[in-house]
DNA sequence: GTCTATAGCTTGATAGAC
DNA sequence: GTCTATCAAGCTATAGAC
């Protein structure tokens, strides 16, 4: 951040702050006045800053989405580029759409980890779907339509579930509710993440083959 | 529903509201008063009932949750019968786990499809982790146990993390949060539900089946 | 840009009448 | 079991000094 400029130092505090309380408590649980105490920020500096509650929490969502939707976009040109003008493989695509996020949640430090807590919340719930919708449905669009080409036997329909089922699956680990620590097999070592992601991936490739299958439905 | 007993209808009518209002507007979105007004229902008398709202939202979450245990025990052990003695095929574990949900969220009514969009955010958050673990635990490892008698190459992590796949996406759809009706292939007609169904099997099945091939990992 | 102070409302919970 | 009435605490938002 910028050392001559503090101002752009308290937003990020202010947004680091917001994100880490909706995340564990979400948007009605985390309070400004416990925002502002976490950022050790003034009560009235935060709607100053962001204005009313409800684009605070925008402005969280926002903030990080762009990274994603970036750098996947990024990864399928590479896939594209590879597949020389042929359909690309399922398990690429996947690959293009999982790993930005995993690798985030994983190596990017507590901000990101809790950016996906907040975000499997508000995924599953239709209160913030604009939002939601506003950051992320063009990138999902893209590979939507990319996802036709690779499962060509599939209706609309059964592409769209298979990507929902996808970012559910996705969001629920990433979440680390603590389901992990109470069942068996599992454990309070966050870097599974790195396995859990490559059993994901074959995971739900697999899937997308299976109900491409012609004889399927 | 007991005619000569009007307490039972009143404690009904208090859950359905909170379980409606959980379910749009998370534990802190929704007030007791808003549940009162929308029960028809003084605001004294949820607190008598129920106790503290904590206590109210545990109420609602363990409500419907032994009809989930019970069906699936019930359909899990049929899918043993007929396997005889041999490991049951994933397909059928999977069938098992997933129909009795989505069967109420299909034909059950409002009530039940409240319950879903409310576990389905409350399963990928920290704090409710307790209560969901209270009523869903013992069924779960059931399951899990199950499976990798199904799985046998799996580790215990990737049977594990595949089981959460499962539900991650079970519940993603399932929510229900408006998100099929902006992408294109989706609809606004709910009965698709029956046709994410017949997908989600097979898809997460072969997800399974995957992971499972000895030369993976 | 940051602070103090406060207005105006909503919240969860309960005491006490019936 | 159900109601009315109310309290203390917390909430969002903003006005106004610096």
């Amino acid at each position: 951040m910028n050392k001559i400029n503090p101002v752009i130092d308290r937003k990020t505090q202010i947004l680091d702050a917001a994100e880490e309380l909706f995340a564990f408590n979400g948007f009605d649980g985390a309070s400004i006045r416990d925002i502002a105490k976490r950022a050790e920020v003034q009560l009235a500096l935060i709607g100053y800053h962001f204005g009313p509650k409800e684009q605070l929490f925008e402005s969280v969502v926002t903030r990080r989405a762009g990274y994603f939707t970036d750098c996947r976009q990024t990864e399928l040109e590479e896939a594209r580029a590879a597949a020389k003008g042929k359909p690309i493989p399922v398990k690429k695509i996947v690959q293009a759409y999982l790993w930005p996020f995993f690798e985030r949640v994983i190596d990017g430090g507590p901000g990101w980890k809790n950016y996906a807590k907040m975000m499997a919340q508000i995924a599953n719930s239709r209160r913030w779907q604009p939002v939601v919708g506003k950051c992320y449905d063009e990138s999902s669009l893209i590979f939507i339509d990319e996802l036709k080409q690779s499962v060509p036997n599939c209706s609309d329909l059964t592409v769209l579930s298979s990507f929902q089922f996808m970012i559910g699956a996705m969001l629920n680990v990433c979440a680390e509710t603590g389901r992990y620590e109470v069942l068996p097999g599992g454990t309070k070592n966050s870097k599974d993440l790195q396995s859990i992601f490559a059993d994901l991936v074959p995971f739900i490739s697999a899937g997308f083959r299976e109900v491409n299958k012609k004889d399927h439905g």
